[in-house]
RNA sequence: CGGGAUGUAGCGCAGUUUGGCUAGCGCGCUUGCCUUGGGAGCAAGAGGCCGGGGGUUCAAAUCCCUCCAUCCCGACCA
């Protein structure tokens, strides 16, 4: 290809509705354009490295005895309303009528398509198990669409399911399933760790979530400093190690203190010449069932993702003053679990273990002291419900936990007979025997996997894309387009890397050096060679190393060792 | 969905407070000369329904009303 011929219109400044460095790039560098709040236009760069995720993709889904098919985009509402998740999935699912008057979705997600095809065709055990995937658009209306294609409306998106006999077999397919997701993001260059995840409201089962480390990521990983244990968790999923041991101490008589205008754990903390962890912290929540008081220790967090989930409720939110005044007597601060009455009791484990604490008194201005759990006030639920810190122990070798930003570029899910029983995918076993297929489902976000790429590998200079899915592996530059024999000779190294089967792009603007190089640096091609005047007098040219920097002077009929050699580590 | 901001040439912006505009600047684009190892220089050009609609006024990019779009913060996120 040459950049005379190609449409990858680079700009020389940011555009300002561009915030993160991946959005910022793949419109710098004449990768997308924007059409509408998170809707893209694919240029042909960005078509490239596309086609390459989904190509590798492929090859794994394959691997692993993967099926590749082609749903619509374009979905009916029966099959929505079946799930149940026509008015579940809210204002998120893109809605329209046809000419009839008939409702459809656009596909955010394809279980209510890909199981009513099943419950159709499969009828008996002999055609389990069964793995099926496509590569397809999909959509979602974000309240917030933002950071360019990290989070768009509409995007590319792999989604294999899988359908088995039992859990065992589900199990199998799980394991293929993160096995061929760790291959994929191997190959493509990324930096990434698989991490424990919440399964939310659906069902206990296991997740894992896929993420390629990069500072700009949204969410939180904690994963153990002890290489050889593979402990990581997202932050909303990771545990505690076991909980603290007796300190020993002998419960003194419950006392009551005045903390005049000590409303926070700080305040109370410095007020009583207290430790934070000595004191019990109560914070009130109203879910769409009741009122509820979660109690962790004063140095500690609620992790609102593990408590609603003791709580199995759908909604959870901190009181307002007006119920926490209701509920304890008092105004916010000094809520406390003795005597409290009227709303149930969550407790951490590390508040049970507890003596001797500091607690509000549901008084105003007073709080308590020498408060022992069982003795001066019971707990409806004792579970963990805090938040786990980087520093604390990994709760499976002790080792201490690391804290790393991540994009979530992939996630696998047992889903187990959730949409098969309310579809009707049954089959006979054995037996005769009519049973719910077992569902799995693993998508990998291809665009966001493009952006997340480059959120990983920048400099400020632009792009550097990982040989496996750059768009092409090498530039050639001939510095001067109007010395003849620079020409040919770029036309001839051109040529044999191409030849070689190398993906080359040939730079034959009529262009200062300077400009080419730029370009070239922020289109972010692994690998450079420049034709300058050495080239011609001592027949060599250079190769110029996108991610180091690095040069080495190569003779040309060397030239194509080099690059393979080269393309190889990159 | 709450809060905030912004819409002026392909991109980045000034002008709006205090109405007077025949709307500017930089980059990019076109043509010519010149230059060619990190976004050169000179010269001449092209390019705008100032987000849309409605109002006030002799006069509106500028003031008022109203839509729309985009971005940021928050909430939300199979």
């Amino acid at each position: 290809m040459r950049t005379t011929e190609l449409f990858a219109p680079t700009l020389r400044e940011v555009p300002a509705e561009a915030e993160v460095i991946s959005h910022q790039l793949l419109l710098r560098a004449g990768f997308i354009r924007r059409d509408a709040a998170g809707i893209y236009t694919y240029l042909p760069l960005a078509i490239r490295v596309l086609k390459k995720i989904s190509q590798i993709i492929r090859e794994e889904m394959d691997r692993q005895g993967g099926q590749e098919l082609l749903m619509p985009i374009i979905q009916p509402a029966e099959l929505w309303q079946e799930s149940g998740r026509w008015d579940v999935y809210g204002p998120e699912l893109f809605r329209l009528r046809d000419r009839h008057d008939r409702e459809f979705a656009l596909g955010p997600t394809h279980e209510e398509i890909i199981t009513a095809l099943v419950r159709g065709e499969v009828n008996s055990y002999k055609q389990l198990p069964l793995l099926l995937y496509q590569i397809q658009n999909k959509y979602r209306d974000e309240r917030r669409p933002r950071f360019g294609l990290l989070r768009g409306r509409e995007f590319i998106m792999k989604d294999l399911y899988s359908f088995d006999r039992d859990n065992e077999g589900l199990q199998v397919s799980y394991m293929k399933m993160h096995e061929a997701y760790t291959r994929v993001f191997r190959r493509c260059g990324l930096r990434f760790r698989p991490v424990e995840a919440d399964s939310g409201a659906i069902g206990g089962s296991d997740t894992h979530e896929f993420m390629v480390l990069a500072d700009s990521g949204e969410a939180s990983v904690l994963f153990c400093e002890n290489g050889e244990c593979e402990y990581a968790a997202n932050v909303e999923k990771a545990a505690p190690a076991c909980a603290t041991a007796d300190s020993g101490e002998d419960q003194k008589p419950l006392g009551e203190v005045l903390t005049p205008g000590s409303h926070t754990v700080e305040e109370v903390a410095e007020f009583l010449r207290m430790p934070p962890h000595k004191i019990i912290k109560t914070l009130l929540y109203e879910t769409e069932k009741e009122v509820v008081a979660a109690l962790v220790r004063g140095d500690r967090d609620v992790n609102e993702i593990k408590l609603s989930n003791a709580l199995t409720c759908l909604r959870l939110k901190l009181a307002g003053p007006d119920t926490v005044r209701d509920v304890t007597g008092a105004m916010v601060g000094f809520a406390g679990p003795v005597n409290l009455k009227g709303v149930k009791i969550v407790a951490d484990p590390e508040v049970a273990a507890m003596v001797n604490a500091v607690c509000g008194a549901n008084m105003d201005d007073t709080h308590l002291t020498n408060v022992n759990p069982v003795r001066d006030f019971t707990t409806d639920i004792v579970c963990d419900i805090r938040m786990v810190r980087a520093g604390e122990p990994c709760p499976r070798c002790g080792g201490a936990l690391l804290e790393a930003k991540g994009i979530e570029v992939g996630q696998i899910f047992k889903l187990g007979d959730k949409y098969s029983k309310v579809l009707g995918a049954f089959f006979r076993d054995e037996s005769g025997q009519s049973r719910p297929v077992i569902m799995g489902c693993y998508g990998i976000g291809v665009t966001r996997t493009m952006a997340a790429a480059i959120e990983q590998n920048n400099d400020k200079d632009g792009i550097i894309w990982p040989a496996a899915i750059a768009p092409y592996h090498a530039v050639v530059v001939p510095v001067s387009t109007k010395d003849e024999s620079q020409m040919a000779m770029a036309e001839d190294v051109y040529g044999r890397l191409v030849g070689a089967g190398i993906e080359a792009m040939f730079d034959d603007r009529p262009e200062r050096a300077g400009v080419k190089f730029k370009d070239a640096d922020l289109i972010g091609y692994p690998l450079r060679i420049t034709i300058g005047t050495k080239a011609i007098t001592n027949n060599q040219v250079e190769i110029r190393v996108r991610r180091t920097g690095e040069v080495m002077i190569i003779p040309v009929d060397e030239l194509d060792k080099y690059v393979m050699e080269l393309l190889g580590r990159l």
